[in-house]
RNA sequence: GGAGAGAUGGCAGAGCGGUCGAAUGCGGCGGUCUUGAAAACCGUUGACUGUAACAGGUCCGGGGGUUCGAAUCCCUCUCUCUCCGCCA
C-alpha cells in the first residue's frame, strides 16, 4: 500500500506513474488526500474533546478522594455533555478512516523511473538474451509427449484423482522434481538464503500482507471451514515472517528461501498454451526473499537478477530477460524483470522467474521496519524472485536434451539426480 | 473433540477501577572507572499520531459493553499452555 505522505508530497508524479501501469482511476488520488483532510479534521476534534474529558475524570477522582461529593457530580455532568459531542465526532472519524483505507488499498505501487511504457507483453524490453537456441534432433517431440513416453508425468491419474492442473509425476519423472528442488534450493542456501519450509496455509491477515487480498481472493483456493488460502506462492508466508517487526539495521538484509507447491487457481483459459506443463493448478517453486535496506534495494534486485540467470546458465538453457511494461506489471511490483526459458519443440518462450522489487509497498502492510543509524523507524524495502518455477524448466529441459536414445540431463542436475539418462 | 489456566514493553514478570504507558529483573544504548575489556556504579531505553518545538490523543491479544474514569469488571472472538480423548 502507498503511504500517505507520497500521495501528499508528490500527487502529480503519484498520478503520472499510476497512468504508466494504466490505473483508470487517478481521480482516486484527489479522493483519498480529501479524505485524509476530513480525517485530520476530525482526529484534532475528537482529541481535544478527549483530552477534556480525561482531565475532567481526574479531577472528579481528585474531588472524590477530598470527600467533595457535589463537586464531583457537577463535573460529572459536565463530562456527560463532552461525551454526548465525542460520540458522533468518532463515529464519523471511524468511518472517514475506513473509507481511507479502502480507498488507499485500491491503488497498485508507483511503477520506478525504470519501468517502459506500454500495455501489453509485446511491450517489455528484451534486456538480454543469454545461452543458445538449442539444435533439436529430426524426432523431437514436445514434453507432454515424453512424459508419456519415459513415463514421467501422468495428467490422466491426476484428473481421475483431482482434476485438471493437478499431474502426477511418477518414477523418474518424480526423482526428477526432487532433484530439481534440492538443487535449487543447495544453490541459494548456499548464496546466503536462509531456508525455510513454510505452511501452504494461511490466514487472511498475512493474505493481506503481500497483496494477495483484497480483490484477488479468486485466485486462491479458500478453505471455508477455517478460513484459511492456499498459498499461490511461498512469497506469502515467507515475507510474512517478518510482519510487525522492526529490525535492526545491522541484521539487514534478510535473505529467505523456501521450496513449497503452488495452488493457483487461475481460470479461464484453455487449449495449447496451457498445454501439459505449461499451466497447473498445482505446482512447485522454489522462492527467494529479500528484505533490505530501502537504500539498497535497486542494487539487491540486481543482484537477483544476476543470481538466477546463473542458475539458469547452469542448466543449459537459453533464457532470455524482460524487463515488464507499465501495463503487464503485478499490481503490488515497483520493478519486475521476467525469466523466458525457449521451449525449442514448442517454438516458444516460457515464464520461469519473475523477480520484483516492491519497494516499501508490501512492508508498509506488513509493517516491516528497520531502526536506522539515527534511532529512527522506517520500512524496509522487500523484493522477490522464483529460483526457479519447476514445471517450465522441466519441460524445456526434457525437450531440448532429448535424442534418439533418451534425455541427458544437465551436468549439475546429474549431482542430485544421478548420472544415468531418463 | 472435552475440561481447566492464561495472553501486559526486545525478553521475563508485577499491576486494591483513578496519581499506570505501566513496578522490578534481564537485555540494549550512553557515561564513570580502566591502557583496553570485564565487573561495579550512574543515567537512559515501547509503538503510532500530532507539533516548528512543546502540549494533546491512541495502543496492556482482537472486537464489544459497564463506568465520570478500565491493563484491572462483564460479554465475545482468536491464540497459547496443562490434562483427557483421537491420531501421522
Amino acid at each position: 500500500m502507498l503511504q500517505l505522505a507520497t500521495l501528499r508530497n508528490n500527487t502529480d508524479l503519484v498520478k503520472e506513474r499510476l497512468a504508466i501501469k494504466h490505473f483508470k482511476n487517478v481521480e482516486l488520488v484527489d479522493e483519498i488526500i480529501a479524505l485524509d483532510d476530513e480525517r485530520k479534521k476530525l482526529t484534532f476534534q475528537f482529541d481535544e474533546t478527549k483530552a477534556r474529558i480525561n482531565a475532567a475524570s481526574k479531577e472528579i477522582g481528585m474531588l472524590m478522594g477530598k470527600g467533595q461529593k457535589e463537586d464531583a457530580e457537577t463535573k460529572k455532568k459536565e463530562v456527560e455533555s463532552f461525551k454526548n459531542t465525542l460520540g458522533p465526532v468518532q463515529a464519523q472519524l471511524e468511518e472517514v478512516e475506513k473509507k481511507l483505507n479502502e480507498l488507499l488499498v485500491r491503488l497498485p505501487n508507483l511503477p520506478s523511473e525504470k519501468v517502459p511504457k506500454g500495455k501489453t507483453p509485446d511491450d517489455n524490453e528484451i534486456v538480454k538474451i543469454g545461452g543458445s537456441k538449442p539444435q533439436l534432433y529430426a524426432g523431437a517431440v514436445p514434453h507432454w509427449d515424453l512424459a508419456k513416453k519415459y513415463d514421467l508425468i501422468d495428467f490422466e491419474l491426476g484428473n481421475k484423482i483431482t482434476g485438471s492442473g493437478f499431474p502426477f509425476y511418477k518414477g523418474k519423472g518424480a526423482k526428477l522434481q526432487r532433484s530439481l528442488i534440492q538443487y535449487f534450493l543447495e544453490y541459494n542456501t548456499q548464496a546466503g538464503y536462509t531456508e525455510y519450509m513454510p505452511p501452504l496455509m494461511v490466514n487472511e491477515t498475512t493474505a493481506y500482507g503481500t497483496g494477495q487480498l483484497p480483490d484477488k481472493e479468486g485466485q486462491m483456493y479458500y478453505i471455508n471451514e477455517d478460513n484459511f488460502y492456499l498459498i499461490p506462492t511461498a512469497e506469502v508466508p515467507v515475507t510474512n515472517i517478518y510482519r510487525d517487526v522492526i529490525l535492526k539495521d545491522a541484521e539487514l538484509p534478510i535473505k529467505m528461501t523456501a521450496y513449497t507447491p503452488c495452488f493457483r487457481r487461475e481460470a479461464g483459459s484453455y487449449g495449447k498454451d496451457v498445454r501439459g506443463l505449461n499451466r497447473l493448478h498445482q505446482f512447485d517453486k522454489v522462492e527467494v526473499v529479500q528484505l533490505v535496506h530501502p537504500d539498497k534495494s535497486y542494487e539487491v534486485l540486481e543482484e537477483m537478477v544476476e543470481h538466477i540467470e546463473k542458475l539458469i546458465q547452469s542448466l543449459g538453457l537459453h533464457y532470455r530477460i524482460l524487463r515488464l511494461c507499465g501495463g503487464d506489471m503485478g499490481f503490488t511490483s515497483a520493478l519486475t524483470y521476467d525469466f523466458e526459458v525457449y521451449s525449442a519443440a514448442q517454438e516458444k518462450w516460457l515464464e520461469v522467474s519473475s523477480v520484483s522489487n516492491f519497494e516499501a509497498f508490501q512492508t508498509n502492510r506488513m509493517k516491516i521496519r528497520f531502526k536506522d543509524g539515527g534511532g529512527k523507524t522506517q520500512l524496509v524495502h522487500s523484493l522477490n524472485g522464483s529460483s526457479l518455477a519447476l514445471p517450465r524448466i522441466l519441460a524445456c529441459l526434457l525437450e531440448n536434451n532429448q535424442d534418439e536414445n533418451g534425455i541427458t540431463l544437465p551436468i549439475p542436475l546429474q549431482g542430485y539426480f544421478g548420472s544415468e539418462m531418463i
